[in-house]
DNA sequence: TAGATTGTTAATCGATTAACAATC
DNA sequence: TAGATTGTTAATCGATTAACAATC
């Protein structure tokens, strides 16, 4: 009976991570306190968040890295590889398609759609009537979709018939889905505002 | 003495204005119960938000959309437009140069600055050397960082010397800068950890 | 007026921090 | 042992919600 983890602490384990990969491989203990600082958040909370996923460090050592890594990866569920299209490649669809970052997060990109087919790289960009049949066929369940915000639902409705579970939206347009559908909103809006704010107050 | 807002109010913000852009222009009022279940949130929670910033609406009839528009762009900075340059110019960067919803959102890239000068779309790729001198003659405050990890801090660190305010970081390197900076952490890795949870979940 | 919707004050809830005991 | 660091329990703080009064 895990308590399900919130939704702060879990974007601090995914920081946590990323620090101790980045670390000289040759250290092999961390401190809740050096964490902590990198982190800028406090200590305690940095032992709360580990101990709430069943990590536990040593007094007077700290957290062993193998420890951290494996149950870090673990729980946030970066073992994995993960198959997924992407429904619309105009501009901000083709700068996705070719951005091998996501590859190397363990997320890759099979094919693209669009109205009219092409290729973008060893990508194929395929006619979104074929989209339905690669998704079942596949099983694929995760998509990106950056097609023009006044098709965003439309799209998004074929998409969940053919077995997506799982819709990451670069579109602004809220999208209305069933429970047990899930539409990580991308964020690049609340970004720029607030980086335009503190431009703004740059200026002042 | 106005209260500082919160980054959760500000971010609700931020999505209530992009609801009120997407609605019919002839849309003249949105009560706060309408807007709350867009936003997937409490109407008391969205009267509060808009009280915070000094929006009233009418009992009966609710908030008038000029009053949110114009208030939300100026809490939230959108009248003004800003110019950046973008350091380092591979794939990553590339995309970002490409990718003119920036523009859309009041953000025009200058120049790029890569190692190898080069031109990408419209727009100059200029050795690094020159960063520093175009920095200050244009009075650019706002940089985009995408190059490789391991120079990540040094390249901040000839920005800052340049005149740069705002860091938007797209490396996952924790950047250390002075009090008076403000850096804006991209979230790729974050947002790829929460998908990857959602599909690993759908799996089982 | 009656009904709908806003705005405010108090209550609740959850997340963070403080204090301190436990342990290597 | 003494010192450093973890882990836990209680206190604090901030954000959200509930209840209800105000108003068009």
């Amino acid at each position: 009976m895990q308590k399900p983890i919130s939704l702060k602490t879990f974007n601090r384990l995914v920081d946590m991570l990323t620090i101790i990969e980045q670390s000289p491989p040759e250290q092999q203990t961390f401190s809740s306190n050096e964490l902590a600082r990198n982190l800028g958040v406090s200590d305690i909370l940095v032992r709360k968040d580990l101990n709430s996923i069943g990590i536990s460090g040593r007094p007077k050592i700290g957290f062993s890295r193998q420890d951290l890594v494996t149950n870090l990866e673990h729980v946030l569920g970066y073992s994995g590889h993960n198959e997924a299209i992407i429904v619309g490649c105009g501009r901000l669809g083709r700068s996705l398609l070719d951005f091998h970052l996501l590859d190397s997060l363990g997320i890759s990109l099979v094919a693209g759609f669009d109205l009219t087919p092409s290729t973008i790289g060893r990508l194929e960009v395929l006619p979104v009537t074929k989209m339905s049949s690669l998704i079942r066929r596949m099983r694929i369940k995760l998509a990106l979709v950056s097609v023009p915000e006044n098709v965003a639902q439309t799209v998004t409705d074929q998409l969940i018939e053919a077995g997506i579970k799982v819709i990451w939206n670069f579109t602004a347009t809220p999208l209305i889905v069933p429970e047990d559908i899930h539409v990580h909103q991308d964020d690049l809006r609340r970004s720029v505002a607030h980086i335009q704010q503190h431009l703004d107050s740059e200026e002042s």
